[in-house]
DNA sequence: TATGAATGAGGGTTCATTCAT
DNA sequence: GATGAATGAACCCTCATTCAT
């Protein structure tokens, strides 16, 4: 009797030669050498190697922004502009501890494709982030025109920066960064 | 007698396939074929795909940055963070016109290949975008501890929303979006 | 339903082509061409084509050194340099009625690459010259201080001169050479 | 003014990376870079690698053979088998020195080419050892029916066994083997 | 569901040879 | 004689995808 269900031994085999080798290398003989399944069986769940990267984006960023939040739910930070900075420091604490998930989400990945990831998550029903953003600004009683626009701003700028500066592009450590990044953000949320 | 080199054929055929079909979908076969001719010639003059691609990606970038530069002397802008948003919104307006030059800059292209291009980029000695921004900083009596920081963040924030909104990520438009550019980048030159 | 796999039929084809064009004039598309088999096929079952020369060469060589100890069994010789010049002269025999073979086993084919085969061809279990050999200076009482470098001087002397005269390098036919190829062997053996 | 013409530093080039690369890894670019002249000026002196090859073996190999006999010359030898032997002897020395001309000579070179090119070389006019073999047999009262087999055979053992021990095919040294191979040449020469 | 042998288009690359200058 | 840019056929090899079992 097999505790995962072939489907599943998939996934985590993809994640794992993902986060090693890059998608670009990957070959989907790897991922059914790796999960101890045949070759055609892989087209029974999946129709090729982007729609498992797909899946897979998607559900540990979800992963990601949800435990970070859930985090959140423990302090008893109450100004929204702290709170979103928490937020933002624990991904990247995550990201920086375990940054092989880059070569999986960006290296070896085509910007557009992931982009269009990046909105089908953002637009995903179990993603609190943006719930939390609108309902932040309401409470703290912050006057955005368009909050969905900051938001936009803040992620770009957050995911751009950190991106440099945890793949070492830009001799910086995360430490020395991250007082610029907080400065920024909070000059975002004024008016 | 020939009016092109064969090297410059190739680059002109490599740079409008690039545009067109992306960098990853673009084989050298097609790039000869384009350029009338034989396979051989392109070992000739280049190691493969990715070294056109990084001719190309330091030419045009030099191109688009020093024409921006060059309209900002015939204007008479005087105050810093006005001349560089002058300098941002050329490059915006550039892109907007021209946008398949994202596919061949982002496309289909690891974003590690192209941060390793944009540090050639930045260091190179034709580029006055560093000399500019560091000159207006003194000259406008800016006082920012570590300016190349600030500097970095523009670059990545602009490339980053801008890149989103160009190609429809989000809907927005560029004119709708660039007061809030504008906004944050004035703040970010603020102490 | 086939007869014969994939496998033995890019053998059987590729024993073929080596017989007639040499192994460095085939190519692997002439190879499954014959076979009548896809490309991808080839890169199943051989790394390359030197790995299917390999398995032919210790294939056809056990074959033919186990048919002369097999007919020397059915004969009554009993003096050890008679059985030794029986040996030899069958594979001399051999080779002449089927001197394309030859082709494959040396033309075009490395003397450093064939000498590997060679040592791994004489360690193989299956081969019992060696054996042969040692039983029998042993039973006839010959006094060789290393037998071991007798075996090697004949196997050498055998080869080099019996290809020459086979490949007609040489204006002699194997049966004026044989008298001499037998008293030079037989010196060998004395001590 | 240039002290060697183009044609011998085609050849002395060539000569130097057949022995470094062997036949086949040394391209016609590799020769003309190394001899400093243009691709179209290899086709002036050479049809192909393998005709400046041809030359080069005829070359070196009249060399050391004479080298042999003048060597021979100065010596007080006057037994025709101890005569033999020492040119035997002077030529293994030679390549076990210099082993690297074996990589010109055979390796990547196929035997049936290196075959028709030792005909071409023992009829060379300038090569003595034929004669020298055929006087000292007359000189020597040695009778044999016929001499040229015996040299044939020689030749054949001599270059096979050598060829063997000094590539180490065999874990025999030279110094060990010697005796060996001149029992058996004095054995030969035996009637 | 599950298998894995078989496919074959298509990729990158090499290099002997030619020929206009 | 001398050049070297240009050629293009030929090679090896990969791998996503199919399909009979």
């Amino acid at each position: 009797m097999e505790e995962k269900s072939k489907r599943e031994r998939l996934l985590i085999s993809a994640y794992k030669l993902f986060k090693t080798k890059g998608l670009n290398k990957t070959t989907i003989q790897d991922i059914v050498d790796d999960a101890k399944v045949a070759k055609g069986t892989f087209y029974l769940y999946f129709n090729d190697k982007y729609s498992i990267q797909e899946e897979l984006i998607i559900e540990k960023s979800k992963e990601i922004f949800n435990n970070a939040l859930d985090k959140l739910s423990n302090t008893k930070i109450d100004s929204f502009d702290k709170q979103l900075i928490f937020v933002v420091d624990y991904i990247i604490d995550y990201i920086q501890n375990e940054p092989e998930i880059l070569n999986f989400i960006t290296k070896d990945l085509s910007l557009s494709l992931y982009q269009d990831k990046f909105t089908k998550l953002i637009e995903n029903d179990d993603l609190k982030i943006y719930d939390m953003f609108m309902k932040g600004i309401k409470d703290n009683n912050i006057k955005l025109k368009r909050p969905e626009i900051t938001l936009f701003m803040i992620i770009e700028f957050v995911s751009a920066t950190c991106f440099s500066v945890i793949t070492k592009r830009i001799s910086l450590s995360v430490e020395e960064y991250k007082p610029y990044l907080h400065s920024v953000i909070k000059k975002m949320l004024e008016n």
